[in-house]
RNA sequence: CGGGGUGUGGCGCAGUCUGGCAGCGCACUUGCUUUGGGAGCAAGGAGUCGGAGGUUCAAAUCCUCUCACCCCGACCA
């Protein structure tokens, strides 16, 4: 492709709507630009990286033996409804109206409507196992669209959907696509970890994510690593063993009040009462599901949400507001504390607290907090469960290794649904005794149009982007200093020509731009190799050659040039 | 939804406090010079100042309402 016959908008400034370093560098390269809040055009250049992307995909899932189908973005509400799901997705679903007022839905993900397909037809064991997988245009109306393609509102989406028969078949349907997906983002340059996480709204009894470690601010999730084993979690699910439990009392002392004035924060009371905040229990307020909750925890860890979510069965969970905290404490905000709080509300205990005595908590009343009290002859917990982020330095639950944190970005996740969708839907199938069963199902994503983004976000440098090869817009970019020189032009369309016949995909930067601004954009676009025509070379009936991601010039004659081309090639990542 | 902020040529911004000719840089067009890391000179095109209403002789500027976007939080199938 000839630059001055596409389409290549590059910025030479900033633009002020991005934060992240993927962002910009996909703004300014000319790859996306924004039509509405989390909602991108890709340009030429981004097409071109989501086919290379997308055609690695469905190598490899055909290769594993999945099968493509592609299913509507637009779905009748019934179909949620009858998974139950309508109620459950929150407000993340986009809704609307057609013109006979039916209730329609931008589809987020699939489930539902390829468990409607196959219910219907899918009827005998031997038509089993089956995977179906589409490459489609998601809508998920996130309450904060950000970072660029990263969290949009409209995407672009591999799902995948495995149907099997009995568990070990779908153990062996569900290692398939693990190891496609590792065979996936290898081929696109990158090296990802599994994690367990959380199965959040998907449901189902346990799910993978594939993540791709970055240093920079652009990770989005952390995820805990063991130093020792290959235990992986991101924090949403990450649990730990303790090292070394602050030392506990041999004897239970009686509770007493103790006046703490200003002191409502950790800190403040800490400092007031020169304790350790290990010694601290904090006691948090939540609403789950509208109904309040109360959570406790010990002074110096955070509060996982998740687990606080999956302890209280609750659908929604947010903290409480003032207000509410208030009324259950009967006192300002800053005090509260497990004893008398109202009778019905669940006390969710965290395993730690469970195991301390004579601690210290809020005292539900202004400028008051309580020492040694004690967990069942003080107050009692509707559950004791782990319900704190697992912290940086203690122990991995499976060996005697140390839990590292580190950010990632999610680039593909694995659900084993098991038959949430199947039973509550109505689809099964004849097994070979002829009794009916619900389909045993699979789901899986990768982001397609998140994935190059996340690899930006991990291959840049101060200059741009540095594309690993195999989702590159180009592999070579032909860089004739003055195209206007008959010596250049004749020069680089020689190359030009002879690449396009090889099948590499190549750009020409026919441009009448000066030096600089072509080296710069190069830098900007990022295509893995660069030829450059200059007075200097050509002289001596040469060119240069230059990695992206390297400073090494390799000088090629004119008549060379292909082989060149392809033996840097194949040393790029 | 709560808190904070921004809307002025394609992009980045100044001007708003204290009402008085709509400006700057980049980009764009034309010409000449230049040509190995974002050239110089000259000339030029381009803006209902987010929208509606109001105050005023006069509104980008003050008042009311409204829309969009960004940041922090909750959320993220």
């Amino acid at each position: 492709m000839r630059w001055t016959q596409t389409y290549i908008p590059t910025l030479r400034e900033q633009s002020s709507e991005a934060e992240l370093i993927s962002h910009q560098l996909l703004l300014r390269g000319g790859f996306i630009r924004k039509l509405a809040a989390g909602i991108y055009i890709y340009l030429p250049l981004m097409q071109r990286v989501i086919e290379k992307f997308s055609r690695i995909v469905r190598e490899e899932m055909n290769k594993s033996g999945a099968i493509e189908i592609t299913m509507p973005v637009l779905h009748p509400a019934e179909v949620w409804q009858e998974s139950g799901r309508y109620d459950t997705v929150g407000k993340e679903q986009m809704r609307l109206k057609d013109r006979h007022l039916h209730e329609m839905v931008l589809g987020g993900t699939h489930e539902e409507i390829v468990t409607y397909l196959l219910r219907g037809e899918l009827k005998s064991y031997r038509q089993l196992p089956l995977n179906l997988y589409q490459i489609q245009v998601k809508f998920r109306d996130e309450i904060r669209p950000r970072f660029g393609l990263m969290r949009g509102r409209e995407f672009i989406m591999k799902d995948a959907y495995t149907f099997d028969t009995d568990e070990d078949s779908f153990m062996v349907a569900y290692q398939k696509m693990v190891d496609a997906y590792f065979a996936i983002f290898k081929r696109a340059g990158l090296d990802t970890k599994k994690v367990e996480s959380d199965t959040g709204a998907m449901g189902g009894k346990a799910a993978h994510e594939f993540m791709l470690i970055v240093d920079t601010e652009g990770g989005e999730e952390v995820i805990m690593f063991c130093d020792k084993c290959d235990y992986a979690a991101n924090i949403e699910k990450a649990t730990f063993r303790e090292i070394n439990p602050p030392e506990v009392d041999n004897e239970v002392l009686e509770k007493k009040e103790v006046d703490t004035p200003n002191a409502s924060t950790i800190e403040e009371v800490t400092a007031f009462l020169k304790v350790d905040a290990t010694r601290l229990v904090k006691t948090l307020i939540y609403l789950a599901d509208g109904k309040p909750a109360a959570a406790m925890i010990r002074g110096d860890r955070n509060l996982n949400l998740t687990k606080l979510k999956n302890q209280l069965n609750a659908i929604e969970i947010e903290s409480a507001p003032p207000a509410v905290v208030e009324d259950v404490t009967q006192c300002p905000v800053g005090y509260a504390g497990p004893i008398e709080l109202p009778k019905d509300m669940p006390i969710i205990v965290d395993n730690e607290v469970s195991k301390m005595k004579n601690f210290i908590v809020g005292g539900n009343k202004k400028e008051t907090h309580i020492i040694n009290v004690n967990l069942d002859r003080d107050f009692r917990a509707t559950a004791v469960a782990d319900i704190i982020d697992a912290p940086e330095g203690e122990m991995c639950p499976h060996c005697d290794g140390r839990l590292v944190a580190k950010q990632g970005i999610e680039v593909g996740n694995t659900f084993m649904l098991g038959t949430k969708y199947s039973e509550s839907m109505g689809a099964k199938f004849l097994d070979a005794e002829g009794n009916e069963k619900p389909f045993i199902m699979g789901s899986y994503g990768i982001g397609i149009t998140r994935t190059p983004q996340a690899a930006v976000e991990r291959y840049h440098d101060e200059k741009g982007i540095v594309w690993p090869k195999n989702i590159a817009p180009y592999l070579v970019e032909i860089i004739p200093l003055n195209y206007e020189k008959d010596e250049h032009k004749k020069a680089a369309e020689q190359i030009y020509a002879e690449l396009v016949n090889n099948n590499i995909d190549c750009l020409l930067d026919d441009r009448p731009e000066r030096a600089g601004v072509k080296f710069n954009d190069a830098d900007l676009i990022g295509i893995p190799l660069r030829i450059i025509i200059g007075d200097r070379a050509l002289k001596q009936g040469k060119v240069e050659l230059k990695a992206r991601g390297g400073d090494e010039v390799v000088m090629a004659d004119l008549g060379d040039v292909l082989t060149a081309v392809k033996g840097l090639l194949e040393r790029i990542n």
